[in-house]
DNA sequence: TTATGCACTCAAAGCGCTTTGGGCTGAGTC
DNA sequence: GACTCAGCCCAAAGCGCTTTGAGTGCATAA
């Protein structure tokens, strides 16, 4: 069934029956209401490519995943965030337009998109500092909203990001109180803005408390179960092993955890661990005290209002960019308690 | 730059420039070569819309996620599959397209896929026993193909899966010999196909050594880490406590070995565990000597080949269906061990 | 009565592509 | 020399919708 059909039935011409559909004043209530009530006897929707040629819109968002080797966007994290997002879509009649590429044809990604005319906004996902893909959308003209946010570039562009330096530093502070002062980092990638910001706040923490931040006890990489077991075990087997260690993602505090065993110690008594907790939908629930003390905010709460902004921007292209900082909760589970006396 | 711009610019018609872009054998090696020059040149592609409206066809592939309170879709594999599927998508030219949708509305989301014409296919996600979503499929005329499979419906249709049945058989086997008697079993959902398929692999083996599968063992849910928790420590709290756990995913076996640890046991000495592992790239890699025994198969590689099978079927829908049993792998970890004697 | 609006409705153009059905050359055939 | 036949290329129709510009009929005002 295509709209001359459907008009055909209801003898009246395909523009009447279209303005009816997308609720133009020129038709008469009764005509619309008779329109309205074809369309769904007879299960008549618009042909959504047609329906894009003639309005030069296509109703979709795109999203850019690289596909590295190293794994950073293909992560944990990436399922909750894309469910948030494809909320806030279908409750507005968008589509949800995945490009999975290599690593390096981002760029090639961003401009066929906007060549080929298949989606009508973009959102970025991983920035890194000065990320280049921020003035290329900016020169294609293709709206776009930025899950985090890039340090160090000079233009004025739409954003939410948690805010990973406050978060750090608040965490870092928590464990100073707690008498802790060898704290290690264990962070992600430091070429992704979000890792740098962390450890901003760690070392601004440690410094505002006149300590200095031990770059022997910082180490950065990928998030990954085993990142977190190997560099643990590094920095456990050292003569002045850490009492206290802050972990950039769930995945690798698992791993340190699994490292402390292996070394018998117990976690939240002889080494304390905070963690960054993206509150995923299959880790999250079950216990009254969590297992690890940490920094959290929802991801799937954020894909939600990243996807809200980017429909605000799409619709009224000429406001200003906007940004939204969330702030981190740090809630208190078994992992963390007072430094060990020496 | 459109069609019509560029073959005035190569002085040619609309005609001969959209057939020589589309390796039409009509036009001179010469001519073909100048329109591709030019193409690249003048950065030119087509408009996606509209050579979706002129072939009726989209280029592009529907993933319809439910938006689960129970969140069996928006789980950990998921990004992993994506990528798999992604990679193929694009040397194929297809698009990735991803709906997520209130649970009870994922039959809507299929039908307007199709009435819109927003997809030429469908990847069918997490497969239930006698999925009715698979006739209305069928019904609707949209080619699509399972990952997974659904017992109990009379019709043939493609498919790819993982024997978890053999699998799960193969582990309990594995446990049986190490002396195991009392083997729990922390499964999935079992209104999904799979978990039912991994049940019946463990009873199977059970009964074929004459052992009879206590129902009070077998415990079953959302595969998050707090239900592993939880079920092992009831479990664990019993008079007659199992000595080995036989558990449906990764994320359940680390709240297992939680609550192992909570226990004052250890794992693969006091107690075995195995697990099924997706092999995603987050967890893996690392250590010679992986921490779980498990039955593997990589959920990426999965998304490729399912991919592929469903474009192959774009290409010929008149091919019978094909079906594809992946197998998995057992891979000898560190938490399994001789049961110990009592 | 004629003009002036208003409330509806429609025909047709256009979005950018593919594809059908020729048309025009020039070389090969008898 | 007339005829066929590739080999190239083109004009135009059509995909299914939106939107512009133009009625048409009818009530109201002048």
């Amino acid at each position: 069934m295509n709209l001359k059909e459907l008009s055909a039935k209801l003898n009246l011409s395909p523009t009447t029956v279209s303005r009816a559909l997308n609720g133009y004043p020129e038709v008469k209530e009764e005509t619309r209401r008779r329109v309205l009530a074809a369309a769904s006897r007879y299960d008549y929707s618009p042909n959504a490519r047609a329906q894009g040629l003639a309005t030069g819109r296509s109703q979709a968002i795109g999203h850019v995943i690289p596909l590295s080797t190293k794994h950073e966007m293909v992560n944990p994290i990436f399922g909750d965030f894309i469910a948030g997002a494809g909320e806030t879509y279908s409750s507005h009649g968008y589509e949800m337009l995945i490009s999975v590429v290599e690593d390096d044809r981002a760029e090639d990604a961003y401009r066929s998109l906007k060549r080929r005319g298949v989606v009508d906004g973009i959102i970025l996902h991983g920035p890194r500092m000065e990320d280049p893909r921020i003035p290329l959308l900016q020169d294609l003209g293709l709206p776009f909203v930025v899950h985090g946010r890039a340090s160090g570039l000079p233009q004025d562009y739409s954003w939410l990001d948690v805010n990973n330096r406050r978060a750090f530093q608040r965490a870092t502070d928590f464990l100073l109180d707690l008498g802790h002062r060898r704290i290690a980092l264990i962070n992600g990638l430091e070429t992704m803005d979000f890792a740098a910001r962390r450890r901003a706040g760690f070392e601004t923490a440690l410094t505002a408390r006149g300590f200095n931040a031990d770059p022997a006890l910082q180490l950065s990489g990928e998030m990954t179960e085993a990142m977190g077991h190997t560099s643990a075990l590094e920095l456990l087997d050292r003569p002045m092993p850490p009492t206290a260690f802050l972990v950039s993602s769930m995945v690798s505090a698992m791993g340190v955890r699994r490292a402390l065993e292996d070394r018998g110690l117990r976690m939240g008594v002889d080494v304390s661990v905070i963690t960054h907790d993206d509150a995923l939908s299959y880790f999250t629930g079950g216990d009254d005290v969590p297992l690890f003390t940490a920094t959290r905010s929802s991801v799937r709460e954020a894909g939600r209002q990243v996807a809200q902004m980017l429909i605000d921007r799409i619709d009224t292209p000429d406001a200003p960019p906007r940004q939204v900082l969330m702030e981190a909760e740090l809630t208190v589970g078994r992992s963390t308690g007072p430094a060990p006396t020496e």
